[in-house]
RNA sequence: GGGGGUGUGGCAGAGUGGUCUAAUGCACCAGACUGUAAAUCUGGCGGGCUUGCCCUUCGGUGGUUCAAAUCCAUCCGCCCCCA
């Protein structure tokens, strides 16, 4: 049993409260494991894999795990974390941005053991004197004392009726769901709290346990994963990126890649040189998430491009050049790599833009005889084809 | 309902008639150095071209003025206090 308990609470950050849940585990009985995620954004990410993991950990132990698909919640906006008010996002938004969350969850849990709801389905018919019901059972003070909602209104910045509710409704799904556990990132602590008071005003004799996972830093190694951060390893990024991204984060938030994102024993890594050590966290984040085989040559093709500065055909986007004569900065701007003229310009001017792996200056004179290799800046690299006129 | 305040570039935040494409910081982009690291340094950071000029931007609209982010009117958003 303490087995169990300890790699439970492997790399969590709080578990509210460790007794409850022994207590549970003891029971046999099969545990009920809620995790939300809002779909307000289209893809999942390794931030959400931190939470995904802990539940997979539940869901190999033999307990029912759900995944809450909060998209009545998301028309809200959880305001968690947020210093200003939430864009409320329409149904459709909502719509586009679910259907590729499931595919992706499957690729960490099981798909035949994993039940997923949508909270729509009790919250979009709620009645309203039920939702008074439900809202009657919290307080104003109660709910401000929640950090983010305190700052807010301290600083005399907006917070929306809509958003200030937001905690009772997710505290509410543990009610419907009758969850024994919930997990969330740390951020969710209030709202995960708040889950077991709801459900104990609400008759529950025992309570859900709250899991709190640590928030994975976005590639900045500053903010959170988040995408309207826009520092985010998605789960359906080509494995091209997937490793570009890694090998681009600094030592340090590999280390705390390492630990959140893998099991990687710390002690076998400490001594390896950083950039080898990034290789293999790389490596091992590629392959979970596609095969060996890719993660191998995604290595190759990275390894090509940048350490031998060697560029294959099938790995670089293509560009067709149709006119015969184009000046540089049109040619970079019709690509598609730079949103401006101007810019393709600054770039050329600072010394941005290489052909065939030689600087070129803004003189260049493009001959439509061969193709050619493009790199904009370092990341960006495409070949140019030069179309046969005949 | 009454009173006070506020709205500036992706964000924060100066600017209260011309010198404003608008200080500064963050973010971002490029270069140098590297391990496509990080840190640091340098440059850039609205659009267009015939590179010197033109166009567009300080919540929206209208006005005053030779000249408006700045003054006036009006509308909209947001915050606070009183009820």
């Amino acid at each position: 049993m303490s087995e169990v308990l300890e790699k439970i609470k492997e790399g969590t950050n709080e578990v509210i409260s460790i007794k409850d849940l022994k207590k549970k585990l003891e029971s046999s009985k099969k545990l009920t494991i809620k995790m939300g995620i809002d779909p307000t954004a289209p893809n999942l990410h390794l931030g959400h894999t931190v939470l995904i993991n802990k539940l997979k950990t539940f869901q190999d132990l033999g307990h029912q795990v759900i995944f809450l698909v909060g998209d009545f919640t998301a028309q809200i906006g959880d305001p968690s974390g947020m210093s200003e008010i939430r864009q409320t996002m329409t149904k459709e938004q909502i719509k586009l941005n679910m259907r590729t969350y499931t595919d992706q969850v499957f690729k960490i849990l099981d798909r035949n053991k994993t039940k997923i709801v949508y909270n729509s389905e009790w919250l979009g018919k709620l009645e309203m004197s039920e939702f008074f019901n439900l809202i009657a059972k919290s307080t104003v003070a109660r709910m401000l004392t929640r950090d983010d909602f305190k700052k807010r209104y301290l600083n005399n910045n907006p917070i929306s009726m809509a958003e200030f509710l937001y905690p009772l409704l997710q505290a509410y799904d543990s009610v419907v769901l009758c969850v024994d556990i919930e997990i969330g990132g740390n951020d969710q602590k209030f709202n995960l709290l708040l889950g077991r008071e709801i459900q104990r005003s609400y008759g529950f004799n025992d309570v859900q346990t709250v899991i709190t996972m640590p928030l994975l830093e976005g590639t900045d190694g500053i903010k959170k994963m988040s995408k309207s951060y826009n520092n985010y390893i998605a789960l359906n990024d080509s494995p091209k990126d997937m490793f570009g991204k890694i090998m681009s984060i600094s030592d340090e938030l590999m280390y705390k890649y390492y630990k959140l994102l893998t099991q990687v024993d710390f002690n076998s890594i400490k001594n390896m040189h950083p950039k080898d050590a990034k290789y293999a966290l790389a490596l091992t984040i590629v392959e979970r998430y596609y095969t060996k085989e890719i993660s191998l040559k995604t290595k190759d093709e990275f390894d090509n491009i940048f350490v031998n500065k060697n560029i294959s055909n099938d790995i670089i986007k293509k560009y067709y050049l149709i006119d015969a004569d184009v000046k540089l900065s049109d040619l970079i701007f019709k690509s598609g790599m730079v949103l401006s003229k101007n810019e393709a310009k600054r770039i050329i001017a600072q010394g941005g833009i290489k052909i065939d792996f030689k600087k070129v200056n803004e003189d260049f004179i493009i001959r439509c005889e061969k193709s050619f290799i493009l790199q904009i800046g370092k990341k960006k690299i495409i070949k140019i084809l030069v179309k046969n006129t005949n």
